[in-house]
DNA sequence: TGATGCTGCGTTTTT
DNA sequence: CGCAGCATCA
């Protein structure tokens, strides 16, 4: 995945954008630290900061609001700890959630007391930790100590094999919805026997934690764990084996957490056990930042932490060093909103900058077109399109802002699309590596002993797996053993005596050359190279140049099992050469990330806040939609811009759309209100800069707009679902061509009479045409200048 | 065994 | 509308 972004308050000594002051530092403050410790790593810091990294005993929750520089508290607490003696660096536990967050962490630990973080073999990932141990005690919750790490994909393969064993139709119970069910339960750290009886029987007829117990013997079998084993057996260890958990609570001295408001239940378990141990348990997390709740993260966890573990102390980081002034007022005041928080007030000394901006466009292409001018013109004004960044909501919104970017001819990148190991050609490759190391690696075995083709079909694997269960011997085993019988018909046993023999060579090869070198002849001698090269698709040469790739990332590990450990748990590999290009990427993956100008489009009622969010979540769901609003506007150093559209295509329809009710929760004082300089003239009377509050929500479209929207917030209602987007209330707000701004066509309720076949009508966007077909609301109309379109017929006029 | 057609679905994503 | 995943057919 590319990487280019700088996080948090990490230097800002490059940033690009001309205009802007130098951030304040706090100063005054690092001459009192310096006076009370003299460590040079404590300058700069302002009081609670200082106070965040002293109070090393007993547990601490360190509220970070966005851009406070919480990873700064944290690496100068490591820090600290390190250069006060303390602890060495092996007694520090730091976990993170994610790699990135784990490779700054050692990052700036490193830059900041030279390479001893070498010797923090602690810090890391709540997974990559959790593998560590388990890799030392495996033997003791059944494990051999080199199992394999399943990704979700080999997880959906299983479950499905179990689903057939069962004779379970997977139609009706799909592999992805158990393989979820069972994820959840992994969360909250619920082993097969304590799954609730009302949740088990909602899969399968009652058969949900029958097959989650299958699941788990069958991973045991194949010596394997998943991702949620990962915390889960951990928990089992340490409550089966007192003396282990006892270790490691001696050992972990100090404990940190990063992005507390992350951790699901099983995490908190986890965490909690270790933490009897001294005590000395360090959270840095923020609740207005949560917005994984659908992931199983607790926001409880954080807002329970107090009483938790008791005598807690909890610091405040308020001040905050990224935004300017509006923006900042902005953010807090929408976030405000929310009852269930801790509650903040973040401030800042910067100054106050250009107001948000909000501005209302005509449909999603206009959006689009405006957003693209705007990046042009700052573009040319000299900042950095690396600084700029599209967040939005939903990934087909990318769709249209790739479109825009692509005719300007301006560089663009994605963030976080398909990531790299997760294509089909690195996850062969792995397969063939992993039967290699682990040759009792069923699932592996049976992802590449069919490719390339080896004429192996459904009936010769179905005769391995048969062997293979009445003998209890790998898939592997049973081909090199029927391979040399008559069990099978001539072709499939060649082809598999080869294989085997194949990686017979190859595991011997293992000690003699370099993995990487074996790497190479494993995929050129397989055939699996010369399949993609056979194949003339457009993509192959992409998919060869990944495995180029794939090879390459494998220099950086000493040998073929340090690496597929390495990639079971992290799986990305550093790409992208960081050229000057404006990101684009959802507001969940901008979490952490920073940038000097925030475009934040789409937000529209259904959008953000997501429909199915309400619908599902009710209340909570609409303050998690919040916070996702509130982390996006915090992005934003020096300018935020806000859009929303009044025309939406979804599912290839148009639909109408309603502002988001978060427009509605923003500071008048803080924002301004623009408007498009598109062509379709949103009516400027609408759009009255000097009073835009005041002139903007008393029109007639903005308040049935918001009638509807509390109509359909109040009760939650399921069924209106996407319908509740189609506002047909909406018909004053055209604009188009012909209309009289600001003219409220009234419409009743009443069900129009059906449009007819040749009938000349007006459609708000597409102009005048002639209907073609009809379906329902649906209709397909030859448009005289737009061409053949499918519309609603509520959009569109009898002429 | 491979290609083709149909059905269903459509938010966010890490490890 | 566009795609993914599956079923069916040649």
């Amino acid at each position: 995945m590319a990487e280019p972004l700088k996080h948090d308050r990490s230097d800002r000594s490059d940033r690009s954008d001309p205009f802007d002051p130098p951030a304040p530092r706090p100063g005054g403050i690092a001459a009192r630290a310096r006076a009370t410790t003299g460590n040079a790593y404590l300058e700069g810091l302002n009081p609670e900061q200082l106070q965040a990294v002293e109070t090393l005993d007993g547990p601490v929750l360190v509220l970070a609001g966005a851009g406070t520089g919480k990873t700064r508290v944290l690496t100068t607490r490591v820090a600290h700890i390190l250069a006060t003696g303390r602890a060495f660096p092996s007694q520090i536990l730091s976990v993170t959630f994610t790699n990135r967050a784990a490779r700054e962490m050692k990052d700036r630990v490193a830059a900041m007391v030279g390479e001893a973080v070498e010797g923090m073999p602690w810090l890391g990932t709540f997974h990559s930790i959790g593998a560590k141990i388990l890799r030392r005690h495996a033997e003791l919750v059944g494990l051999k100590s080199n199992f394999t790490i399943l990704d979700t994909d080999d997880q959906i393969r299983l479950l499905k094999q179990i689903l057939s064993a069962a004779d379970i139709d997977d139609k009706r119970w799909p592999a992805r919805v158990l393989a979820g069910m069972i994820d959840s339960w992994k969360n909250r750290g619920l082993l097969p026997d304590k799954v609730p009886a009302g949740e088990a029987a909602s899969f399968a007829d009652g058969r949900g934690a029958g097959l989650y117990t299958a699941y788990q013997e069958r991973l045991k079998t194949l010596n394997a764990v998943d991702f949620g084993d990962l915390l889960l057996e951990n928990l089992r260890l340490f409550g089966k084996e007192p003396d282990v958990l006892a270790q490691y609570q001696a050992r972990f001295r100090y404990m940190l957490v990063d992005e507390y408001q992350d951790t699901n239940v099983a995490q908190y378990l986890w965490l909690r056990l270790l933490a009897q141990g001294q005590r000395n348990l360090c959270c840095v997390g923020d609740d207005d930042q949560s917005i994984y709740g659908w992931r199983g993260a607790e926001v409880d966890n954080i807002l329970r932490f107090e009483h938790d573990f008791r005598g807690a102390k909890v610091i405040r980081l308020e001040r905050n060093y990224r935004s300017t002034g509006h923006i900042l007022a902005t953010a807090s005041h929408l976030i405000a909103h929310n009852e269930s928080r801790l509650g903040k007030t973040l401030r800042t000394e910067a100054e106050q900058g250009d107001k948000v901006s909000v501005t209302g466009a005509w449909d999603s292409e206009e959006e689009a077109r405006e957003i693209g001018d705007e990046i042009e013109t700052l573009r040319r004004q000299g900042h950095k399109l690396s600084q700029i960044a599209i967040l939005v909501r939903a990934s087909f919104q990318m769709r249209e802002f790739e479109d825009r970017f692509v005719t300007l001819n301006l560089p663009y990148r994605v963030i976080g699309g398909p990531r790299f190991y997760e294509r089909a050609e690195i996850r062969d490759a792995l397969a063939y590596f992993r039967c290699i190391v682990s040759p009792a690696d069923d699932l592996a075995f049976e992802r590449i002993v069919n490719l390339p083709k080896r004429g192996l079909g459904e009936s010769t694997l179905q005769t391995l797996h048969d062997y293979a269960r009445a003998h209890n011997a790998p898939l592997m085993e049973a081909a090199r053993v029927l391979s040399a019988t008559e069990e099978l018909k001539p072709k499939p046993r060649g082809s598999l005596r080869d294989l085997t023999l194949a990686f017979e060579r190859w595991r011997g090869q293992m000690e003699a050359m370099p993995h990487t070198e074996l790497a190479e002849i494993v995929l050129e001698e397989s055939g699996y190279t010369d399949m993609w090269q056979n194949e003339r698709s457009a993509d192959a040469a992409g998919r060869l140049e990944n495995l180029k790739e794939l090879v390459r990332s494998m220099e950086a590990f000493d040998n073929l099992p340090g690496f597929l450990e390495h990639i079971s748990l992290v799986m990305d590999v550093e790409s992208g050469a960081g050229q000057d290009a404006v990101n684009v990427m959802t507001l969940h993956s901008a979490k952490g990330l920073e940038f000097d100008t925030v475009f934040l489009p789409g937000w529209e009622e259904g959008l953000l806040p997501h429909q199915r969010s309400l619908d599902e979540q009710g209340r909570a769901g609409l303050e998690e939609e919040r916070r996702l609003a509130h982390v996006g506007l915090t992005r934003a150093r020096h300018r935020a811009k806000l859009y929303f559209a009044s025309h939406r295509r979804i599912h290839g329809m148009w639909n109408s759309t309603v502002a988001s009710r978060f427009i509605d929760e923003l500071p008048e004082a803080n924002v301004e209100v623009t408007e498009a300089k598109g062509g379709w003239g949103q009516p400027a009377s609408r759009f009255e800069r000097a009073e835009p509050f005041s002139s903007t929500y008393g029109t007639p479209g903005w308040q049935r707009g918001r009638a509807q929207r509390d109509e359909n917030g109040a009760k939650n209602s399921t069924k209106n679902g996407v319908k509740g987007f189609a506002d047909k209330h909406q018909r004053g707000f055209k604009g188009g061509p012909g209309t009289i701004d600001g003219k409220v066509v009234g419409r009743t309720s009443a069900p129009r009479a059906a449009f007819v076949l040749g009938e000349r009508i007006f459609h708000t966007k597409f102009g005048y045409g002639e209907v073609t077909e009809v379906d329902g609301n649906k209709l397909t109309v030859q448009f005289d200048k737009a061409g053949e379109k499918r519309v609603i017929d509520t959009f569109v006029d009898r002429v």
